[in-house]
DNA sequence: TATTGTTATACTCTATAACTATA
DNA sequence: TATAGTTATAGAGTATAACAATA
């Protein structure tokens, strides 16, 4: 059990602030569009994927119940849909309607927009390097 | 209303990947301790702070009348208290507990602990650059 | 009158438990 | 019998509007 160092407080300090940044940032962007952040997140995966509800709340982290709310409440305003699984009756596919599909990427676009303020403080190569260090811990390859 | 290039797009995921990764882990310890992610943000604002009820939901983004279930359910937890401020009766400030106190620390202390693993995975020189690098990209000192 | 905080109300997010339909 | 998804229910987080107390 080693004493943390004041270092790596510092890095974890600065990934917590970043993070609040970001969230706040996509609580704003969804908040324009009338949508909480789990119900971005929800449209996020599905712009490459057509999971079934219980892999979509697999890899949201939440109960089959609770995916049931959230995609009811998306199906009724058109940004996606369900169909039952062609291999398994019991199953349902979710995915992305032409509107969906459209209001998610006007998303990723004002996300950029909102951050390109911030990573306009780096140089060309700082940025590449930000974003080579942090694929390197958050997405390592081996 | 440039066109946003390859670079910029792949740094933006990067930080939204890295946010997530934060956020489930900050969920993770919340949870452990029966408390959500906005219960653990008051209680992280209180470490340094003793704020009004008013500025602890402008810096939370949120209204006050929401503030006030959020600090009700923490008060009778006995993770922080109420007193009515000497400077203007009308005012509450809000303080954490000894308990609310133990708690925060052991809160940081897991979320390092969470960390580490990933932080590993860069050489100490990079862990400085990196933290460098969020920090001239989010808290600019000019 | 203006400001601080609370209350009343309503909706979303979340979980647990019980249920239906299919495998 | 087991699995996929929904429904019923309950609690927390959030906002808006109306209110009480103090400035």
């Amino acid at each position: 059990m080693e004493p943390r160092t004041t270092e790596d407080d510092d890095l974890v300090d600065a990934l917590v602030r970043v993070s609040f940044v970001v969230m706040a940032t996509l609580n704003t962007i969804g908040a324009e569009n009338d949508l909480s952040l789990t119900q971005l997140r929800v449209l996020g995966i599905l712009r490459e994927r057509r999971p079934r509800m219980a892999e979509l709340a697999k890899h949201l982290g939440l109960k089959k119940s609770t995916m049931t709310g959230l995609v009811d409440r998306a199906e009724q305003r058109g940004l996606l849909a369900r169909a039952t699984s062609a291999d398994d009756d019991r199953a349902t596919e979710v995915f992305l309607t032409s509107e969906g599909a459209k209001l998610v990427a006007r998303g990723r676009a004002r996300l950029a927009e909102e951050l390109a303020p911030l990573s306009r403080r780096l140089s060309p190569s700082d940025q590449r390097k930000l974003q080579t260090l942090l694929e390197q811990m958050f997405e390592p390859e081996e």
